[in-house]
DNA sequence: GCTACTATAGCAAATGAATCTCATTAAAGA
DNA sequence: TCTTTAATGAGATTCATTTGCTATAGTAGC
């Protein structure tokens, strides 16, 4: 497979576009980072290596990467983007603790039917979905002295 | 079933807050209201009707709306926060078109399946979930010259 | 109703993420 | 090397949202 730089560099290509040392190293940064990220988090991280990059290259280099699918856009919180890199990922959503903060990434196949169907019920061209779960972990649960189960299925049995 | 503003006078006990003039009449707006909104779209709204509110009012209002479960966060876009009454409706999700900004909402049962097995696989206590599909409505997809279907089933067909 | 207490409204000022400006630098192609 | 012009960096700007301040208004007790 390529690798992710290569993926950038076909794309500044085909864009007419420039190959700059700030934005190359930039997309290194990225995909050193395990996990997701923001733009401060980016720029002290760079800044603490020593590498001297502005912000505004940061903020003008994203939409970059964006658009030829290394990274994407992840959530909004705290005022603020947040990132992750997704080459040579598998698609994936995020089941968030509403406690710690803890994000589990998962894969799921009813999604796929789910895009199927909606295709077939509204005639729309379905392009992707962004999924994101919110609820507590093992730890948070226990703490918080709820059942290990969905609040959709706590309904379910209220009613019977 | 109890009114909104009846929902929202008991959250207004609860708290220990105090009921004005103010947030119930932007409550009451909020609910007249047929899909969603915007911070500024209220206000402008409002000021169209002669009711005198302001920002700051909406701003430190919707909050409270939304820790008492009336109104929801809906999306981030265009710089700003959307929002929308969800007192009374089921729950729902968004399929948006990237040609017009189209928005179909749905239900889909499939979301429950999910749900079910994620809080058996990671054990977490499920809370709600979010989810926005993005694709081209009908109209669009043809003006774009797309298939019916999803990008995903489009990416198996051209596995095999 | 009157009073005391204090949460809230309104306004203006502050904040901060994101964008823009513009002088300077440095890719890329000849 | 030389020319052209896109990209960078630093600071200014924008604009949604938050906050500080003070007058006002909601509420409880009389
Ligand atoms: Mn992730
Ligand atoms: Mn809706
Ligand atoms: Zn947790
Ligand atoms: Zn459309």
């Amino acid at each position: 497979m390529e690798s992710e730089l290569q993926v950038f560099q076909d794309y500044i290509r085909r864009r007419d576009l420039r190959r700059t040392r700030e934005r190359e190293r930039i997309l290194q940064e990225v995909f050193e980072i395990h996990g997701h990220f923001d733009v401060d988090g980016l720029y002290l991280q760079l800044k603490q290596k020593g590498v001297k990059v502005s912000k505004a290259s940061i903020y003008r280099a994203l939409p970059l990467f964006i658009d030829c699918g290394l990274v994407r856009e992840v959530e909004f919180s705290e005022g603020h983007w947040h990132y992750e890199h997704i080459y040579g990922h598998s698609h994936h959503n995020h089941l968030r603790c509403l406690g710690c903060g803890e994000i589990q990434e998962f894969e799921n196949q009813f999604l796929n039917c789910l895009e199927e169907q909606l295709a077939r019920e509204y005639g729309y061209y379905i392009q992707n979905h962004h999924l994101q779960v919110q609820g507590f972990c093992p730890a948070c649960r226990q703490a918080a002295g709820l059942p290990a189960a969905s609040n959709f299925l706590k309904k379910v049995d209220n009613e019977q």
